[in-house]
DNA sequence: CGGTTGACCAAGT
DNA sequence: GACTTGGCCAACC
């Protein structure tokens, strides 16, 4: 049984690029509530190559938090092809459905 | 096992 | 629309 976290990180490995997902959905999908614990789990986050942490976003389609700060967040979004206004992102285009 | 922390969320002010 | 408060839950010490 893998901890709370590297599931975390598994569902996220299946966000393909040029799509983002939110930790609410994320925690959903663990049948769980702990939107902060996902974070949590992000921001320890072993795996960081392996796992685009970067495509997470906050459920009201703002960036939200990021190691390097949410700047470089919005730089590597940026460049994965996803268009980002006044800091925040059109979840209804690239919320991907898990 | 209790208390603190956190890349969160929703509702209230 | 910006800020505060309370709540939720797992990881860590």
């Amino acid at each position: 049984m893998k901890s709370f976290n590297e599931r975390c990180y598994i569902i996220l490995k299946k966000v393909p690029k040029g799509k983002i997902t939110t930790y609410n959905a994320i925690a959903k999908k663990l049948n769980s509530k702990a939107y902060s614990a996902v974070g949590n789990a992000m921001n320890k986050n072993p795996y960081a190559p392996n796992v685009p942490c970067h495509r997470v976003i906050r459920s009201d389609g703002t960036i939200g938090d990021f190691a390097s700060g949410p700047i470089a967040k919005i730089k590597i979004l940026k460049k994965e092809g996803i268009e980002i206004k006044k800091g925040k992102i059109d979840l209804k285009k690239y919320e991907y459905k898990l």
